[in-house]
DNA sequence: TTGAAAGCGCTAACAA
DNA sequence: TTGTTAGCGCTTTCAA
């Protein structure tokens, strides 16, 4: 047995119920009674009617009617992290009160994946399309944009699509501001973990860690560098390839890291599980500073100096630029760069205010 | 300026261009072609011109007429500790090749908030509603199933609704565990962090501590035991009170706890960081166990022992249960419990298995 | 082997 | 001050 939709109250049956026409009961229902100037007895009759019938619009028919769906598709890679919680918060702020609602999507790194959800979002007509962008590749993404679509990215852009709308952050100063902190506490030798994608607030990254570290006359070498590929499918397998390149810096002979900047969220757990595992003891051995937008990674237990990332204003600011290419395609491209926010610096030297002794672990400053 | 839906192609565009009607266009993109007996020179036309239109059907439309959605809501309480990532996944593994696309809202704690979600998801016409409860109040989950929709509980279910549907996992298995683990290691003054809500699967975790301890021989005090309202706007407030709770029972005079079961996500995370906060060494001062869906509080560095949430497949089971209750209503209610995963053991005394003294911080090992 | 036609629930232009 | 009407794009029954 197939279960149909409940077959809910209607607009004529209310309108029945009332003795009025349905489009008189449309009007009342949409708050557009002053406009057709409807008496208060009518008004007041069919809003006691709809409540008492527990009636509730029929979204489908409404989109169709009115050739737009109040719906923004949102794409993400994935929901960890947090950072789709505080996104979507964000958004909700300012999605709510323009009456628009997002719809979730996830594609999990998985190209076929994110091309089905696409289909999924156009076929259910959102009128923006939200989308932290997968790969290097324009392909799909195109096809939204020729379909009059406005697509904005979050978080990132592609190099093959110059005029894309993207609301990003500025993973430049972020990446700046966690390798000076490293050279600060007096690291000089600090390793760089980062993704292998063409992207450009991705290779930012790169380039940022090389420069600071030139400006402070410190060598960078390639040895000390390592980029990995992303995708769903290695949670565990990247953590392994993640910890064989640990092991490869600071297994070899001396001179070996004494710091590591990973550059961005999940290459910090597997460097932080990796370190750990090789008996490092941190920041002694490795000093860790990181670009995350999860809270638990600035925890005082693991040490680590954080660079949040401001996501839920990332996404205020990209429900704001959705829903003006809505009213104003026109405008496009709209290409915003968000601020991010102080460093969270974590343990830094053993030795560092809180006075313990050289070598002694710090996990805890111990209460005797 | 308003943006209306991009003028798209519609069947009857395609069925024009290729000289056939509106319906056998219909029948060939929704694959039926057989069951008409088209021609297959007819078919491949057809095809051939809706590919070459780049022809997206309008889902609005398509409910209407069929009077289903293709859907099914999903409402979390937020988007973090990658609950719902994983639930998603699992979901999205049963609801995918049954042609179902998963609708996700969130609500907050804000039950002003879960009543819109749920009124927009109502409006989408969901034919089943998957549903982390809020509160203890079953208000606007009997609305739901008043109206005929298949209403599930994921996670926990409310006392004031015997008869709802659930998956859920055993939180009481997990709690014996968590405890029975502290006790293993020598600890025998246990505190417990907990919620403050009258839900089933939240009241047996401390009952089953209770429990543990009393079949240990060991005290139940009262004042070892806190319970902390749920809530979006107590992130940090929350933070306080739990790190305050803890002030509390560590702080006075002797005997204080030797070990912390923190009940869930959240309590966790504030616990380790008012203990971190309190200059307490892990796990000297205090072992902490907990249950959690989050992979960062498995970190070695964190040392907790943790019971994992089987997340994934509660997504799949939840998925399973939604299609069946679709099909088969008058199979409610269903009701499933999953086993949770074994115990992760973090460390335990300073002076466990890798022999390091008593007294010393262990955060790391130590590579000297 | 194909077409015609009705109608899902709603809105908005036009009449009355 | 209210009603009538014509669809929005699609599916499906019935007729040819």
């Amino acid at each position: 047995m197939i279960r149909k939709t409940p077959n809910s109250v209607t607009i004529a049956a209310i309108a029945k119920e009332a003795g009025v026409a349905p489009a008189t009961v449309s009007f009342i229902l949409n708050g557009k009674a002053q406009d057709r100037g409807l008496a208060e007895k009518t008004v007041q009759r069919v809003l006691e009617i709809a409540d008492r019938l527990h009636y509730v619009p029929n979204e489908a028919a409404r989109s169709l009617r009115r050739q737009r769906s109040a719906t923004v598709g949102v794409l993400f890679a994935h929901l960890r992290d947090e950072w789709a919680d505080r996104a979507v918060a964000g958004m909700r702020e300012i999605l709510g009160p323009a009456d628009y609602v997002p719809l979730i999507a996830v594609h999990r790194f998985n190209p076929e994946w994110e091309r089905q959800e696409i289909q999924t979002l156009l076929e259910r007509r959102v009128e923006a399309l939200i989308c932290v962008p997968l790969t290097d590749d324009a392909g799909d993404y195109e096809r939204v944009v020729k379909r009059g679509v406005p697509l904005i990215f979050l978080g990132d852009t592609l190099e093959g699509m110059p005029h894309a709308n993207f609301v990003a952050w500025d993973a430049e100063a972020a990446a700046r501001s966690a390798v000076r902190h490293l050279i600060e506490i007096g690291r000089r030798r600090i390793a760089f973990l980062g993704w292998n994608l063409s992207r450009p607030f991705i290779k930012v990254r790169y380039a940022a860690y090389c420069q600071t570290l030139e400006e402070a006359g410190l060598e960078v070498r390639d040895e000390w560098a390592a980029f990995f590929p992303i995708g769903e499918s290695s949670a565990f397998q990247r953590g392994e390839i993640v910890a064989s390149a640990i092991r490869r810096m600071f297994g070899r002979n001396r001179p070996r890291p004494d710091a590591v900047f990973a550059s961005g969220d999940m290459l910090n757990t597997d460097a932080l599980a990796a370190l750990s595992e090789m008996g490092f003891r941190l920041p002694d051995d490795a000093a860790v500073a990181t670009i995350s937008s999860q809270p638990l990674m600035g925890h005082p237990l693991l040490g680590v100096s954080v660079v949040p990332v401001p996501t839920m204003e990332l996404g205020r600011e990209v429900a704001r630029v959705a829903l003006e290419l809505i009213h104003h395609p026109e405008n496009a491209p709209i290409q915003r760069v968000m601020p991010c926010g102080d460093l969270q610096a974590g343990r830094t030297t053993p030795a560092d205010a809180s006075g313990r002794r050289q070598g002694e672990a710090i996990a805890f400053s111990g209460r005797a």
